[in-house]
DNA sequence: TAGACAGGAA
DNA sequence: TGAAATCCTGTCTA
């Protein structure tokens, strides 16, 4: 084996895998060139883009600052990659390709011993039950080791090993806890029957299709006679059609469907969607919310709809619902967002075919592993930068604009204690100047201006006399807004965290991001999907995050950005002082 | 009977 | 880590 002392990639024995982002350049006489002032020279690594997309499919990105992006390998990432037909042969062959050192053996055994555990264990059925089986006698002693599993299951004389339907999600919960991830053969109940035809021409005279990384989606989510498939996720940047997909998956499996939304908002924009793109008809398209309770062969509800209780020792007062209707599919839309009621619903739903749809299959509180088990693997996921190759989403510059905190703040800053100190420089006065910059050197965009702080927004809004939407602005004023905004009379618009949920936001080409959720990756994400819609001259979008310089504001804002890293962005960071010079070199539009 | 609003939950 | 937004139900008003 040859190892490259030029290749870009470091494998670790702790399984974090280091990629340097660029290289030095050397001069003729192959010594770094040195620029001048005396510091070395760099250029971007010519294999960076290569790796950074060859890793994405098995590693999660962990860190990235400048030079040195860290990814790490988690079970959770190597067995989706092996449900998406990665062998541990390809991850091997990757690794050793891109690495300028040795791999360490123990992280190739790894690999293999995580990715083979994928279907060691398998949950089929006989008749009315079923069984845990293995060709792997070892594997099924370890897994009865343990004492919470064993209790789950009835084994009988034979070490034959069974279980019912109520506890075939708890069993795989419980056995992806200990590193056994189960490939549930178990198939479903088909359903009532149900057709969705898809039209061709829309309610609003479009012509309509599936895009073809739609259709790939829902094919590889389910294809007529194949018993692969029939539950996990499709991930998809926002603005990329995930309904359509939904759609396309409706047409596919002809069932009745429950579809789950976060919100009021999405149910009637799933609804809205039914109507204008398929044949059916407005009393076969039922919304299950507080307005009104309609179950039909397509109902849609929200979650809190479902986990609603009157008082923390009820029941669940809805959860009837699933068992309403036989229904044959159940979609989870931005299945990310999956309160923890619901897996436990979903636990004892196992027989029905699930699809969950996300633009950022990453949620902060690590349960990406019950999504997996109790969802499904991921089955499809298009990486941004594609949608954007083909024109789908639009390009976009991300800029992290640096503000030092003035005088008086940076003591208060100083003595604020570690909670205090995130608002203190979220808030920093300082920012205001750079947002006003920002907004001049825009003067034909149509800008978003996203923070958290209501305080801070509203301060702002005085300032700069632009409207801001919150929490407590009405519904019809918020409309109001939106279309001013949409027609153009009102050119800037300010939003809290309403902008997270409000899918019915207009599209704008720049963000300015003034402060955010402590290190949430899959907000940066949403928020950056605002300003991704294609623009009619192709013209790149403009995302801004302001920070305050050296805090943890800045910090945060780091890990914020891990996810669109992941997917190949790059933020440009600049100090607030430079902020013309960059953009007048080519990022603004 | 619709709309507005308060209260509690997570 | 904390703040803000959401949802649902129930009650009140007109």
């Amino acid at each position: 084996m040859t190892f490259l002392p030029d290749n870009p990639l470091i494998v670790q024995s702790d399984r974090t895998l280091v990629l340097h982002t660029v290289r030095a350049v050397m001069d003729e006489n192959g010594r770094p060139k040195k620029d001048a002032d005396g510091r070395p020279v760099t250029e971007e690594h010519p294999r960076f883009v290569e790796v950074r997309d060859a890793l994405a499919a098995f590693a999660e990105l962990e860190k990235s600052p400048d030079y040195l992006h860290t990814y790490r390998i988690t079970p959770v990432s190597i067995w989706n990659a092996a449900a998406l037909g990665l062998t541990p042969d390809d991850i091997e062959a990757r690794l050793e390709e891109y690495s300028c050192v040795p791999v360490p053996q123990n992280v190739l055994a790894e690999v293999r011993t995580w990715m083979e555990r994928y279907g060691v264990l398998r949950i089929e059925r006989r008749g009315e039950r079923f069984e845990l089986v293995t060709n792997d006698p070892d594997a099924l002693e370890e897994v009865l080791g343990h004492k919470s599993i064993r209790e789950q299951l009835d084994v009988d004389a034979d070490n034959r090993c069974w279980l019912d339907e109520g506890n075939r999600g708890s069993i795989k919960q419980s056995l992806i806890k200990i590193g056994f991830p189960v490939d549930d053969r178990g198939g479903y109940v088909e359903g009532d029957a149900f057709a969705v035809p898809l039209r061709e021409t829309t309610l609003h005279e479009q012509p309509f299709a599936l895009r073809p990384y739609q259709t790939g989606a829902a094919e590889s989510f389910y294809r007529d006679g194949s018993v692969v498939g029939g539950n996990g996720v499709i991930v998809l940047p926002c603005g990329a059609g995930k309904t359509v997909v939904g759609l396309g998956v409706m047409n596919a499996v002809g069932t009745k469907t429950l579809i789950l939304t976060t919100n009021t908002v999405a149910v009637r924009q799933w609804r809205d969607e039914i109507l204008d793109k398929t044949e059916l008809t407005a009393d076969q398209v039922g919304e299950y919310t507080g307005a009104e309770k309609v179950v039909a062969p397509v109902t849609i509800t929200t979650y809190q709809m479902l986990t609603w209780r009157r008082s923390r020792t009820d029941d669940f007062e809805h959860f009837g619902l699933f068992s309403k209707e036989n229904w044959g599919l159940v979609i989870y839309d931005e299945v990310h967002l999956l309160p923890a009621p619901i897996f436990r619903v979903t636990a004892e739903l196992q027989a029905r075919r699930r699809l969950g749809l996300t633009a950022t299959l990453v949620r902060e509180d690590g349960k990406e592993d019950e999504v997996f088990c109790l969802i499904g693997p991921k089955r499809y996921d298009v990486p941004w930068k594609v949608l954007e190759a083909q024109g789908f989403i639009a390009a976009a510059t991300c800029t992290e604009v640096r503000v030092p905190l003035d005088g008086s703040l940076k003591s208060s800053y100083a003595h604020a204690d570690a909670r205090r100190k995130f608002r203190v420089a979220s808030e920093n006065p300082a920012k205001v100047d750079v947002v006003k910059r920002l907004i001049a050197m825009h003067p034909e965009g149509r800008i978003l201006i996203i923070g958290q702080y209501i305080h801070q927004l509203t301060q702002l809004a005085k300032t700069l006399k632009v409207p801001l939407i919150t929490g407590k602005t009405p519904t019809p004023d918020r409309e109001k807004l939106y279309s001013a905004f949409r027609q153009g009379s009102e050119r800037i618009l300010m939003v809290s965290k309403v902008g997270n949920f409000a899918i019915d936001l207009p599209d704008a080409n720049v963000a300015i991001q003034i402060s955010g959720t402590f290190g949430s990756r899959q907000e940066e994400a949403q928020r950056l999907g605002r300003i991704l819609r294609p623009k009619s001259d192709g013209s790149a979008a403009a995302f801004y995050a302001v920070v305050t310089l050296g805090s943890r504001d800045q910090e945060f804002a780091q890990k914020r950005q891990l996810f669109l890293t992941e997917q190949g962005y790059s933020y440009r960071i600049i100090d607030a002082s430079h902020l013309e010079d960059v953009v007048e070199s080519g990022v603004g539009a």
